[in-house]
DNA sequence: GAGTGGTCTAGACCACCGT
DNA sequence: CGGTGGTCTAGACCACTCC
């Protein structure tokens, strides 16, 4: 039940990510197949020449994952159906992703403007007098269709000098440059309608669905870094979350 | 602070749990605030008269609800945002989430029938030939006023004797009861309009913006128990995903 | 009853933060 | 530097499943 985010420069993987690596690619690979019943933890710790602890917490982080499920007192089996389509809590590169989909990933910025921020936004990333935010529209397409309009702003201290290196990059990948890596995100979820900007923007009439997504991003620290507004079409992508019961679970 | 009304067999909390809840009543009373720093792990651990393992557990799973958070060579912290609305992975009673909103919960149910599966509920609840699910249609409204239509479906075989006890509790007890507790969900969102039945149902125009929310319910052991359809009025909740980068990111 | 995962301990050393 | 969380070990006993 904790996977690990560290995302920082390379440093040597512990012995639990070494063992999660070793056993995800035994399932990657087909070696183990869904259905099949995994070695006790004691012959893998033996096998893997650690502690039973150290397994535990690999085979935890591929539960969390969904790769395995325990059985208590029968043993730890590979899950019939590993992996689901975009899970939604854990954040991506739309590049990325629409690349992974199989299609072909364009964008346009629509806008990019240095300006003072708007009260709501001085409050949500807690900015100072005098701060000021980036503020960059983009459309983003996969192949060649428009799939989501975005407004990202972004406090221009915590740029330093690569606020120029326009958007090369992901602004996930520019933020993690200027030793703000992206670690978390609270993002809600608002089913609207395309009015006439967004009908235009995203080439669907007035009136069609859309999701809209409304999200701050925060770093390690959990200092927030960014705020994300993001209209999806619709039919784009599969949406999906993986819900888990709460384990602190209060009494209704 | 021991009820134990009729769930699963008692017994006896594990002390993670207990510690976890303690550390949850600090919380919640006030006594810990947001930003307050917590006694380093040694000291927990000699106050409450465990290991420090046991410690790092029940603190880990406190930070997996948002509560605190780590600060390697610093110390624990109490999260500034304790919870966020409504967390949307994880699985919650909506009964339960209209209450603790402080609104009035109800509910109707539009149908309820025990009937052969379609093929595609066949298939994803992997039943066999003979097999008949229980559908049931429901909106749940708050303050007298439709936020939700559900319909829901579980294999009967599941429910051994309790298929009877109507819509008393929540389907969530119910499959508790019947020794399928649900454990995990898969569900995608999808924005989407209302047409003539579900503006007539949830009391809105046609064309009004809904959040469709198709959704597998799993028990422990990963066998799939129940399908949910349910439709949301937009305004109805913050439907929100606390999101955070992925442990194997791609570069992007 | 044999075998499995579930919980817990006591202690060690490392990596990072701050002063 | 001292204090903190991060990782890991070796071993113990418990609770559950299945034959």
């Amino acid at each position: 039940m904790k996977i690990d985010i560290g995302m920082s420069p390379r440093k040597r993987p512990s012995l639990v990510e070494q063992v999660r690596e070793s056993l995800l690619g035994d399932l990657t690979s087909g070696k183990l197949t869904p259905g099949a019943k995994l070695p006790n933890e004691n012959d893998l710790a033996d096998r893997f020449g650690v502690s039973r602890s150290t397994i535990r917490e690999a085979v935890g982080g591929l539960m969390d994952a969904g790769y395995l499920a325990r059985r208590h007192g029968s043993g730890t089996y590979v899950t019939s159906s590993p992996r689901t389509r975009h899970p939604l809590e854990t954040t991506v590169s739309y590049t990325a992703m629409i690349r992974a989909s199989g299609r072909k990933p364009a964008e346009t910025v629509v806008s990019k403007v240095v300006r003072a921020p708007a009260a709501e936004e001085r409050e949500l990333l807690r900015l100072s007098d005098g701060d000021s935010v980036i503020d960059v529209e983009r459309v983003r397409f996969a192949d060649r269709r428009p799939v989501i309009y975005s407004r990202d702003r972004i406090p221009v201290a915590l740029l330093g000098d690569s606020s120029d290196q326009a958007l090369d990059s992901s602004l996930y990948a520019i933020l993690a440059r200027s030793g703000h890596p992206v670690a978390s995100a609270t993002a809600q979820l608002i089913p609207t309608l395309a009015g006439a900007k967004l009908s235009r923007l995203l080439m669907v009439k007035r009136g069609t669905p859309l999701l809209h997504i409304d999200q701050v991003d925060y770093d390690e620290r959990g200092q927030p870094v960014m705020l994300s507004h993001e209209w999806h079409v619709a039919d784009a992508f599969d949406l999906v979350v993986n819900r888990r019961t709460s384990p602190a679970s209060e009494d209704a």
